[in-house]
DNA sequence: AATTATTAACACATATATGTGTTATAAAGC
DNA sequence: GCTTTATAACACATATATGTGTTAATAATT
């Protein structure tokens, strides 16, 4: 017990969000400030060092400016639980 | 400032989960066994009084067995920020 | 090399999610 | 009424996300 992080998931997590902005060709300070996050916030998400929420998912589907579901949409690790 | 939490947001994202779960005829004791969380977890979760991780997002996704993405497909308010 | 842009890393206070246990409602069936 | 099932509500300790500020490291540009 006393999983509560899940560091595979997260890391992939940030990978994948990673993968959105760089496709878009936006920095992380771009991203922070649409989506009125702190800088240092996005990059400890994609970094995989936090277990982000869902209203900052929201916010960074804004930021990124693609749907909400769209930053959950990965394969989430190599084999499933 | 300090907003971190945004009340109306996790309201709805609480409504379109236990819309998800009763569709389904799930119980949240249900729920919460095969996600591997507290039930009062889920009920939290559902009645929008926590700001939820992507950990337990994917461990919903899990127990209520959709994908993670369907959790975040609804409108989050009725003007969009 | 120096400047600029971008990202990472570190520290710290505060808010809050999680996990756990317990108790209270509420509804349904006996 | 009693029991079972389902959900809500409360309390508390602990882990951790967030927000903020600062500094370092890493490109990219000139």
């Amino acid at each position: 017990m006393t999983k509560i992080r899940d560091s595979e998931l997260l890391e992939r997590f940030g990978d994948h969000l990673k993968g959105i902005r760089t496709g878009k060709g936006l920095s992380q300070e771009e991203v922070a400030y649409r989506a009125d996050i702190p800088i240092n916030q996005v990059g400890r998400i994609e970094r995989g060092e936090v277990n982000t929420t869902v209203s900052t998912l929201f916010a960074l589907a804004k930021g990124l400016e693609v749907p909400p579901a769209q930053l959950l949409s990965f394969e989430p690790s190599l084999s499933q639980g």
